[in-house]
DNA sequence: CATGAATGAGCTTTCATTCAT
DNA sequence: GATGAATGAAAGCTCATTCAT
């Protein structure tokens, strides 16, 4: 939704407006946000910003969409060679695709992130809310589809599962970014990182952290 | 932290005050929440808010502060009866002290999910970081002791599920505001769905979405 | 429709930002008018400024309230006096008493003529319009009154003699700024200028501008 | 005053480039037409329009002097029929004249009638000061004539006849948008809605609204 | 001659906070 | 202790106009 004009920009300085303002979003969020910073550290006029962008959400949006562009167009190819495996090895590389992703670019994840999080920004409703229920759909899908290969629980309730795997996957980034690369000493190397934690998930959806006992399991209230 | 003549307010004056600030902070998110609409809403003077509260974060964290203790309040005593219960029962009963807790104050429960949820408000660091730290020695401490007992599996990463445990908490609160609550047909009664709500993820937690492979390793009907 | 604050200004204050306005509003028009002028000039805070009104339209609804309210005043008792006259005495006496009111308060008097004379004024649907049917009918009923009394031609259209009568109310004023003070040299004292003007409208109005003719005079095209 | 550019252009662009102007000049009023929105609407560049006129101010006053161009062509034939007739009737002609000419090119109309009743306009002093002169001499002349030949009242004042029928001639035509346009029933046809107006005015002009006292009718105090 | 990006002063408005009464 | 007027920085945004291409 950004206007003609700055798709018209010198790359260099698209790419710049981008930049900054990702990085205004993340450090400020988009409340205190402010486009005379924004402008200011770019050096150009107050009034060109608003020949390119509507306002300060067509800017977010525009940094969003964006977002999932280049991270789509990372992640299909990859989802691609696992369409075919079973629904664990599937979320796993899900899980892997969207850290390394994150990882590679972690300042604009970071923003998206934050506003994943909280239903009341300004632009949840009109970026969030349409994507979610095609997410939601194509995961109660492939849901029905391993249950009748007969790789998960036939009980589940699907609505419910889709649901929390998707706050998962949220979960993954933020985990990886708070508890593994905020520690000053790094546990192993950048890959081993991403590995470990999508396993950690994935072992965790797919056990849970009951201990198996023999036979019989037990009740439930 | 409010000001020593906040606590000389008669009750009543006191109660309005931290009902109008809930709802403003619900309504508006921190940064848009105004002042200036609070003391209008409270009939209060400008300068005597001023007398009560440092700023605007000492208000929200007074507020916030409040609710800790109220639901410690509500639900240490429930929580002492289950101590010495199974790992599982004890987590079923906390997601259902938390869901109700939440069910008869909500305009404050999603005040503080709101907070909990963005790393970069004002006061998450203030807040949330401080009791962070004990939430996570103390699942990490009640953990071990269920490893110990045989309920859990031993390999757990303690940090990793002290860390997606209390994910989970809020997430049950989400899950009841905007998947059951959001709907306009109830599906049972108030109390039914938070226990179902807390079963479902307990069950989650417990043992995962994978079907059990062969003889040992259960169903749970 | 100010706020409580702006009448708990002290008389000076409130006056000297009433007169700032008024010139204000008479020197660049609604639209150029400043806001940052008119605080610049009364040496208040921009921010007072909206502590006072609402906006700027509220400030000129405001003046233009005070000054009906004020000529009221002034009017009423005098037009009382020849409430039983005929109907040219009455009209004679509302032009002199309007011109009067105009020449003691010449600005806010020219302010108000602007809005009156430009239907898309902001304002005019508000304040005009609004008044607008109380003086038609207050027309239409002294007009019958006078028909009947025998004083005016019965075969007037009531609609367009009340319309043209407002008009001209404002066309006096406007003769009198524009072309008796606009000159320099004053042709006579002040309110002979005045009754001088008076007395040509409403000739005017009375009798036209043909030459009577011998008995009767109505032939029409 | 326009530049040379712009009457090198296709007549097409440039009658379009004119009819958006109009438009936005009577929507927005002259401060606030936006320049921006005229060039977007006409799909010309910003530059373009710089090219064609110095200004705003500029292309105002083309529109203006067009239109006083257009009329007096549209007049100027029809008004030499009734030179030699009595007052009354040319009158009555430049009174239709004017009203038809305003029904065919309302927008045109309006506009003018905007610039012309407000005095503080950027283009009153320019455009209509310039023309009154000579509108003044002109109705002096004619009616010094008409006095000579007995059609009028040798007592009346010059100045202030000529003003005044001027001051109607603008009052005849917001009379008729207003009021006769205004109202969802026509009362007649296109053309005898203005012929009535027309009369009415001239009739008014004429006799004023007194009932004629038998014989002689002419106190004047 | 056409273009349209750049400009920056200017606008109205909101805000948390202070402080004299 | 209560009051509420004063404050001015900062916000988002619009505008007519310029000028290099």
């Amino acid at each position: 939704m950004p206007k003609e004009t700055f798709f018209n920009l010198a790359e260099a300085k698209r790419k710049l407006i981008e930049d900054v303002a990702v990085d205004e979003f993340v450090t400020y969020g988009y409340d205190k946000a402010s486009i005379n910073r924004i402008v200011k550290s770019c050096n150009i006029a107050k009034g060109s910003f608003y020949q390119y962008f509507e306002d300060k959400k067509d800017l977010l949006k525009h940094l969003l969409t964006k977002m999932a562009q280049d991270k789509a167009k990372y992640v299909s190819p990859h989802l691609l060679k696992v369409k075919d495996a079973d629904f664990f090895t599937i979320l796993r590389e899900m899980y892997i695709l969207g850290l390394k992703f994150s990882a590679d670019n972690p300042r604009v994840a970071q923003m998206a992130n934050q506003v994943l999080k909280s239903k009341h920004h300004p632009v949840y409703q009109e970026i969030v809310n349409a994507n979610m229920e095609a997410v939601y759909t194509y995961l109660s899908n492939l849901l029905k589809h391993s249950i009748a290969k007969g790789e998960l629980r036939p009980d589940i309730d699907l609505r419910f599962v889709s649901y929390i795997i998707s706050a998962i996957n949220l979960a993954t980034v933020e985990y990886y970014f708070d508890i593994v690369k905020g520690k000053e000493v790094n546990m192993g190397s950048f890959d081993e990182d991403i590995i470990d934690i999508a396993n950690m998930f994935v072992d965790f959806i797919k056990k849970g952290i009951a201990k198996p006992t023999g036979g019989n399991d037990n009740d439930q209230g």
